[in-house]
DNA sequence: ACCTTGACATTGG
DNA sequence: GCCAATGCCAAGG
């Protein structure tokens, strides 16, 4: 386990929250889910997420909108599939985040300052 | 306590 | 856009 539990849980909440056919990069991930600066922490997180949970791992980018795994690797493929999946579109291991990237809403940052 | 390792980010060339 | 250097932070040896 390589996180304390009550920071991973909250992780995994704040990806929850990305909606239906957006995406997020680390660093706004860990930013909104109260943990500024710890981008790193939020991709050890999603590394174990349990297969099957509802925890959208997939809609997570680097802030260049490049997908985390090598290209070519199975988990690049694996992941660019579940995007298409969402209407997400995918060229060379990138997403454009101009297009895709979730803009947080008011209720959801209010849900962040009550965390 | 020291060193290494990441599903990272930013900046400068 | 690509690459390298830096900064970053918690886990695990």
């Amino acid at each position: 386990m390589p996180l304390s539990q009550s920071k991973r849980q909250q992780i995994w909440q704040t990806v929850r929250l990305i909606p239906y056919g957006k995406v997020a990069t680390y660093g706004q991930i860990a930013d909104l889910a109260g943990l500024p600066g710890r981008a790193r922490l939020v991709g050890k997180s999603l590394s174990c997420v349990p297969e099957g949970a509802a925890v959208p791992w997939f809609k997570v980018l680097r802030s260049d909108g490049k997908i985390a795994f090598p290209p070519g690797s199975q988990q690049a493929h694996l992941q660019v599939g579940l995007l298409q999946e969402e209407a997400i579109v995918v060229v060379n291991n990138r997403v454009k985040l101009m297009t895709f990237q979730w803009q947080p809403d008011l209720a959801e940052m209010l849900w962040k300052l009550s965390r």
